[in-house]
DNA sequence: ATTACTAGTAGACGAGTAA
DNA sequence: TTTACTCGTCTACTAGTAA
């Protein structure tokens, strides 16, 4: 994503484009970005064709309002400040013991994914996932956790069937060596699937509705 | 600020650059920007003739840091997008009255202050300021209020003394009206300055080493 | 007032290459 | 291998202006 995009992508968002449209002329736009109301007009035309932005033209002022692509761009930004700013390379999660609907034991038991977890993440799981419902005041940290590059699994197609990209973040929960998978294109689920060498719920005596924590690597 | 400048200065500050040099090459920086060797290396000499970054030119690769004001220029922006992301448009800080210094009385008191305060902040401040000792935790909150526009209060001179630029943020201290009052070129105070139309100290009987909430407004 | 086209120009970029 | 110069190209900008 080319920096420019974002710059203006933040000072729309600082006038309150992500809640709502905000009234915003060429001119005005381009007094915050310190350039021409010409080249600020090709801004925002540029922002339309990369769909990061939607606007109402009305016939005296335009009012733009983000999408959520734009919002999501921004976010990766944010996310990649708070790893320069906040981060001590752990992150905790703090969420509920839930059951699963036996379609993360389904995904991670294929064997494209196998292979690479064994590799990647120096342990052979499980074959099955724990499912943590994340607390929403740590819904943010799953942000910064998507930003952060971790173990990439790829994609691959098996018997007519899809299997996408993921990636996995090793992690901790209570001491032992575990990872959460997050698959590539995900959008805001608040239920993380922990791969781990172990039966955890067997292992550390958990069960549906308890309180766990997880420490993310990052 | 140009945006690829700060662009690649958190490239940088992703590997490491605030805290100490790191190896990175002009290949290396070029990949991560996804620009040629050339113009990477261009964009390092710039960002060296604004003083944004250090560098160590080694015989076989450079070490690069960024400079206090390349840090800077980085937490602005970060302030920028948690004002966009977190702020509900209040900031709490906590903190502990502590014995002025009889300067903020002296600066507050002086007309070219006085007569501003009161036309921007819609009160006559008090001949005296309340000093607050911020608590370490709530530090970074600082730089989100200094991030913020805030009521500019200009600076004049007066007898051949110069008294600077300021920022009052209008804030609330136990639901009284009062601002905190920030210099344009301070750096890492952990005091602020309050200004009120009443005397705090009486008003709300605290004194020196009583805990304190002020309510910032963004 | 707006938005946004065209045209001319300055500056950014990468290829080639030296040290 | 590095860094970083020169130079040609092409993009991105602004001024002028139309709608």
């Amino acid at each position: 994503m080319d920096s420019k995009y974002t710059f203006a992508l933040r000072k729309i968002a600082l006038l309150g484009g992500i809640e709502d449209y905000v009234v915003l002329s060429s001119r005005e736009l381009g007094d915050a970005l310190e350039m021409s109301q010409q080249s600020a007009s090709k801004r925002i035309l540029e922002l339309l064709d990369e769909k990061l932005i939607i606007r109402d033209l009305g016939a005296r002022k335009q009012r733009i309002k983000l999408t959520p692509k734009g919002v999501d761009e921004l976010k990766q930004e944010y996310g990649e400040y708070r790893r320069v700013f906040e981060i001590n390379d752990q992150i905790t999660l703090h969420g509920v013991v839930s059951e699963g609907m036996g379609e993360g034991r389904y995904y991670v038991c294929q064997a494209g994914y196998m292979t690479q977890f064994e590799e990647k993440l120096g342990f052979k799981p499980y074959e099955g996932t724990l499912n943590i419902v994340i607390d929403r005041e740590d819904l943010s940290k799953l942000d910064i956790i998507r930003s952060a590059p971790g173990e990439s699994i790829s994609g691959f197609t098996q018997d007519g069937r899809t299997f996408g990209q993921a990636i996995a973040h090793k992690s901790k929960i209570k001491s032992i060596d575990c990872a959460i998978v997050i698959p590539e294109r995900s959008h805001y689920e608040n239920i993380v699937e922990i791969v781990c060498q172990y039966h955890l719920r067997r292992t550390l005596s958990i069960g549906n509705g308890d309180r766990v924590e997880i420490k993310v690597k990052i």
